[in-house]
This record gives C-alpha cells, structure tokens and sequence, in this order.
DNA sequence: CACGAGACCTGTTCGC
DNA sequence: TGCGAACAGGTCTCGT
C-alpha cells in the first residue's frame, strides 16, 4: 500500500489542493454512501451514513499510514491498505467499479475512498486516539533520538526486517522504503536488532529519514497500475530491482522472502550477520 | 517472545 | 492463445 511519503503526499493534496483536486479544508461532508459494507471498521453502516452528513472538514493530517480527517465532532480515519486510494472528482462522474465509500461534499465534489482489493478501512470516532495508540513513534519526528532507537533495538531479539515493518516499532515504513533504509544503512534484512551497535542505530535512524524524505520530496512512488503521481519509484536503490546491478557496489541485487514478503538487498552492501 | 502460515481481496504478470 | 501460479506498497489472528 501506500506507505509514509505516499500518504503524506495524499494528505498534503487533499488539506491544501493538489494531483490536479482542490483543498478540501472547510467542506462540509453532505452525504456518505458505502458501496462496500466491510470497508468500514466502525461504526456500523447506518450509524455512519447519519453521523458523517453535515460536518464540516476542520484540519487532515497523518499518523503512520493513517490519514486523519478532523471533522466538526468526530476524526474519520482512513488506512489504505494494500490498493486504496482518495480521489477527488465531480459529483457527476459514475461511481467508479473499485469505488467503496463515496462522500458527496458541498461545491457539487465527491471524495470517494476506491480500493481494488478491499483491504483498506475507515474509521469514524469520536478519539482517533482510541485506534492509534499502539502505533511507534513517527520516523521523522526529531524528538525521537538515536539514543531512543537504539534502545527500542535494544529491547527486542527480532530480524530487522519484520521489526522495521512492524508498525508498533516505528510508525509509517513498508515494504519499499524498509528495503531502501536497510540497503542505505548498509544492514542485512535479517540482522537482529539486539546486535546493533549505537553506530549502526544512528546509522539506521537517519538512513530510515533520509528515504523517507526522498520519497516525500518525489511525492511518493507510482508503482505496478496505480499511478499516484509521485515518481521515486525511479530512484528505488535496491526494491524490485531484483537481477539488477546495486548502484553503490554493482553487485547483483538479490531477492529473498522474510516475513512472506519480498525482500530486496546487496550482500556486499549489506553483508549477512555472523551466524546466519 | 519470535516466527511462520493463513486469511482477507482483486488484478497483473510470468511460465509452460 | 490459454491457463494456472506467483506476485503485489498491509495487517490481523492463530499455532508452534
């Protein structure tokens, strides 16, 4: 799905205008209309149909792979998931086949959450706080330290891999930009995190920073049939660039599965732990 | 606690 | 050309 950057750059479009839509601050939500039932995660269908019309868009923002909307007196929550995006088009247009949850907003615009594959969510609560305490810190924030990082490293015995994709570790990484800050930090996928060094932490910590701003700096990646507009997918340094020459060392970038997924690295850029 | 497999879904691409 | 398998940016739950 989209991760961090592609979220933020979604949450930026919307709050202030842009990929072609205008800013939505200010709208107010006339009419929500669920096209498929289990892409709400609460309230029920009903509650949600009546609770939604009529308030106003205050404030959107992200947290992790979540956008916020702040309305007059709820937060709709939206995960993407895998597929899922937000577009902003005229009430007129057909609904969409992929479409699952349309808002018809004043001004004659809809909102409308589309998602081939159905494993997006949306929330409509009065505290999203209830839905994303467990979440880890947010990468870029700098009040996390390196002497923080290291010592969430420090607490666990896991690959860094699936910890980094874990999203109680640390809130906004996926699939690509784990394997970007993995190859750029020049640390195996299965490296367990226990072993890092402070070094190797700090390292980590700002090459995790460094993708991610990237990323958001080419707003997002446009990868396989959903085009988002952004264009970093052409500056992936190892992620699906599997037979490929590493752009640091020219070694053939090699694909594994950890965790079920795909996982892209050099090893000589990144050499395998001691032991594995 | 850490890990792996299966589930939830549809669409595209790959290999024979 | 056609068909099944593998694969896809995520997360949850269950079993070991």
């Amino acid at each position: 799905m989209p991760e961090l950057p592609e979220v933020e750059t979604i949450a930026n479009a919307l709050r202030c205008g842009g990929r072609g839509g205008p800013a939505l601050l200010g709208r107010c939500i006339c009419r929500g209309c669920l096209m498929w039932p289990r892409t709400l995660a609460e309230p029920a269908p009903a509650e949600f149909e009546t609770r939604i019309g009529g308030q106003a868009i205050r404030d959107i923002n992200r947290r992790g792979k979540f956008l916020i909307f702040r309305l007059q007196a709820d937060s709709m929550l939206v995960h993407l998931r895998m597929s899922g995006d937000l577009l902003v088009e005229p009430q007129t247009a057909p609904i969409a086949p992929h479409h699952r949850l349309v808002l018809d907003l004043d001004g004659e615009l809809r909102l409308a959450f589309n998602d081939p594959r159905k494993f997006g969510r949306v929330w409509l609560v009065a505290d999203p706080q209830r839905i994303l305490a467990e979440l880890g810190p947010e990468p870029l924030d700098p009040a996390l330290s390196a002497n923080q990082f290291y010592e969430r490293l420090q607490r666990t015995h896991r690959q860094l891999k699936p910890l980094l994709l874990d999203q109680t570790f640390i809130a906004g990484l996926g699939n690509i930009y784990t394997d970007e800050a993995l190859h750029l930090a020049g640390l195996h996928p299965l490296h367990n995190s226990h072993h890092l060094d402070r070094t190797q932490a700090a390292g980590l910590l700002a090459s995790i920073r460094t993708v991610l701003e990237e990323g958001i700096q080419r707003q997002g990646a446009s990868i396989d049939w959903v085009y988002r507009g952004g264009d970093f997918q052409n500056y992936f340094r190892v992620y699906q660039r599997t037979g490929q020459p590493c752009p640091v060392c020219g070694t053939t970038v090699e694909r594994i599965v950890i965790g079920q997924r795909g996982t892209h690295f050099c090893r000589v850029c990144q050499p395998a732990p001691k032991g594995e």
